[in-house]
RNA sequence: GGCGAAUUAGCUCAGUGGUUAGAGCAGUGGAAUCAUAAUCCAUUGGUCCGGGGUUCAAAUCCCCGAUUCGCCUCCA
């Protein structure tokens, strides 16, 4: 019986733009789909936008809309951008959808009749001033370990200690800049600690269900033991609200994974497909997700424990892949050193280009990708434009002028025969494991080979003699259906060039098992268009600028977004007497000296006139030593000593900085050390 | 701090006990001129992160160290 599958990439969060990280995965996905349905097989690509929880809740508060009206513009620019790439959904949904409120109330439902549902009262940080319970990354403060300030509530960036954001010290609310307060909550909890759940998933994690290194993440996860899973959050919250529970509203993260449900339930009532083939506990069909190995703890733990506890089948594979890097450097979102799809696109790059480079990178491994730009232009050029496209740019020519476009029988010399007739089975093999760069290398092998066929036979050299006529149709014949064969190996990388390849060879589809059939003698070919062009390093260089200017201007909205926050709360303002408590006084960096071991800090010598001060600033990811030493700066100078890591720390210096650098205060001409800032 | 992963040619990567460690690209030398996109032939290049060990034999297995990156739960 022929494969039945459903296959699903993570759903994007509908609180920002796709960027090529995210590609990564939706790239990786759609090449596996498009090389299933190549080999007949019945399957089905889901997705959907994640669009519940505070974020997308406060960030359609501060655009002044309401957070439908939010999803569904981001919606259209998600799914924009997808298509753009090339990434063709059968379904592309959103979380916010009947039927996904639906599953996730009849999942939560058996699970509380299974009495895997708990209620217990939990303390957490509340602004007062915006009403609403504040998730960790909406708090910061000051790291009570090293005192470094505006950390987020989990953990600090400068001494990577690890606390709770009740730990912070002098907190404040991201969304109001109001001090939180401590309140009481009564919230729901899926019980994974009990004892069916760590049975059922210690078993499924080692059943083939995931790869090595995912399965030995996991076993380190269960080994440490698993507690409940909190799974609802207080109102005001843009999600479902738990039925029976007014005021409770299911955490994102409950509903994000039935999106996967929801939305191949609005894909069956579109299709007149049977739902409960694909999900029935004893479904016999195969099911995939596609993801980033940061959300295994939720695809391979919280997932499959919710499957199983309410009747439904398990996934057959969790396909987790690793992280973006771009030039080497890891991209954030929260840094915003990302390069978005959308302007990709509009600088006029070929989205197959990027499909390709992310296939000649990925393997079945949660290994890190890293997009180099200079490796990237010569991979493509060299691979695409200068080995397969070439193949055809360089016969179709001699077949339409001196042939009328019609093929002869393709006469392939033994070796040539025998390297290509392995590879559908061999290829084939490396797309079913996700070895795309196995593949790939294997099919350039080929193109190797075509190359080298078409220059041992030198038609260019064929055609100046009338007598080697036939000779000349042969071998631009064969060279054409060595092309073909190679357009088919790469239609799941390339789908746009492959159909385009398609036009000229005059065929109306590709599927694997083609590879098998030569073109046969007298079919017709249409005349040679270019089929792609070459990445010009200006391109990058364009795309980079771009970026670049667009993150100035987020950051810039974001800031004035922030502004008007603050500006709205009365809490927010100080008096006087509150600003001349602090003792600011102009400084002179006397030395400078990087630290052993220390990441963002340098221990700076400050001169204050009548004395000296020893200050660590983390400032070293922005300033060398040499170039501060003898410059003036401004400095607290009744801040509380503090003992940090690498010494006590008499004081701070002054700076400003956001996610793009840090600038050093400094006096005017004039000044000189000791002076108080006033 | 604990645990884990990675480190191989200028670049991107193969290679998990067995000749003299490979590929593509880049570089160098030559050939070709069909292709408004290029190719073909030859070739330079390696302390396999460092050190120690096991073994007849180590890039591969073990130990120590360096660097980078993750994870260490209610964070998307």
């Amino acid at each position: 019986m022929s494969r039945k599958i459903l296959v699903t990439s993570a759903l994007p969060y509908a609180n920002g733009s796709i960027h090529l990280g995210h590609l990564v995965e939706y790239i990786q996905t759609d090449i596996w789909v498009r090389f299933q349905k190549m080999q007949g097989r019945e399957c089905y690509y889901v997705c959907a936008d994640d669009t519940h929880g505070t974020p997308v809740m406060l960030r359609a508060q501060a655009e002044g809309i309401a957070p439908e009206q939010l999803i569904a513009r981001v919606h259209g620019e998600h799914l924009r951008d997808f298509q753009g790439f090339h990434v063709a959904f059968d379904n592309y949904d959103s979380t916010h959808s009947e039927e996904t409120r639906r599953y996730a109330e009849s999942i939560y439902a058996e699970l509380k009749r299974a009495g895997l549902i708990d209620q217990r009262e939990i303390e957490q940080l509340y602004d007062p001033a915006k009403k609403m319970f504040l998730p960790d990354r909406f708090v910061k403060g000051e790291c009570p370990k090293c005192r470094a300030r505006d950390q987020y509530g989990d953990s600090c960036e400068v001494c990577g200690s690890a606390y709770t954001p009740s730990d912070l010290i002098n907190p404040y609310s991201v969304v109001s800049g109001a001090v939180p307060i401590k309140k009481k909550s009564e919230h729901y909890f899926f019980k994974l600690s009990d004892p069916r759940c760590r049975e059922f998933l210690q078993a499924w994690t080692r059943a083939g269900t995931l790869q090595p290194e995912a399965a030995n993440k996991l076993d380190e996860w269960l080994t440490s033991g698993l507690s409940d899973w909190d799974i609802s959050r207080d109102a005001p919250y843009f999600g479902f609200e738990i039925p029976g529970a007014p005021g409770k509203f299911f955490y994102v993260w409950l509903d994000a994974p039935v999106g996967y449900m929801g939305s191949f339930k609005n894909l069956c009532d579109r299709l007149q497909l049977d739902f409960d083939e694909f999900w029935h506990a004893d479904a016999g069909t195969e099911l995939y997700h596609f993801i980033g190995k940061d959300i295994l703890y939720f695809h391979a733990l919280f997932w499959p424990a919710m499957l199983e506890f309410s009747g439904y089948r398990k996934p057959t594979q969790i396909f987790a892949h690793g992280f973006l890097t771009v030039n080497g450097e890891k991209m954030s979102k929260s840094r915003g050193t990302f390069i978005t799809a959308e302007s990709y696109l509009k600088q006029g790059l070929n989205p197959e280009w990027l499909r390709y480079y992310y296939a000649a990178k990925l393997n079945g491994s949660m290994e890190d990708i890293d997009l180099n730009f200079d490796d990237f232009v010569a991979r493509v050029n060299s691979d695409l434009v200068g080995k397969y496209v070439n193949i055809a740019s360089r016969c179709a020519g001699f077949l339409t002028k001196r042939f009328g476009g019609v093929l002869a029988a393709p006469e392939l010399p033994a070796d040539i025969e025998n390297a290509f007739a392995a590879a559908p089975e061999e290829v084939a093999g490396y797309y079913e494991k996700r070895e795309f760069g196995k593949a790939l290398r294997k099919i350039m092998h080929l193109a190797d080979l075509a190359n080298q066929y078409v220059d041992a036979n030198k038609p260019w050299g064929l055609a100046k003699d009338p007598t080697q006529e036939k000779l000349l149709h042969a071998v631009c014949s064969t060279a054409l259906a060595l092309f073909r064969d190679l357009t088919l190996y790469l239609a799941p990388v390339l789908p746009q060039t492959a159909a385009r390849a398609c036009q000229l060879l005059n065929l109306d589809d590709l599927r694997w098992d083609d590879a098998s059939k030569r073109l046969p003698a007298g079919h017709r070919i249409k005349p040679y268009e270019h089929l792609m062009t070459r990445v010009d390093q200006k391109q990058i260089t364009a795309l980079l600028d771009a970026n670049r200017e667009n993150m100035q201007t987020a950051s810039a909205a974001a800031a004035s977004a922030v502004a008007r926050e603050i500006a709205a709360v009365d809490g927010a303002t100080i008096g006087i007497d509150d600003f001349t408590k602090i003792d600011l006084r102009v400084a002179r960096i006397i030395s400078a000296e990087h630290i052993e071991k220390a990441d963002k800090l340098l221990k700076l010598t400050l001169d204050l006139g009548d004395q000296q001060r020893t200050v660590f600033a983390g400032i070293k990811s922005a300033y060398r030593p040499e170039q501060l030493v003898g410059r003036l700066t401004v400095m607290v100078a009744n801040l509380a000593p503090r003992k940090m890591k690498f010494g006590v720390s008499e004081g701070m210096v002054l700076a400003a900085a956001d996610d793009e650098g840090i600038y050093l205060m400094s006096p005017d001409d004039g000044a000189r050390p000791g002076m108080r800032v006033k």
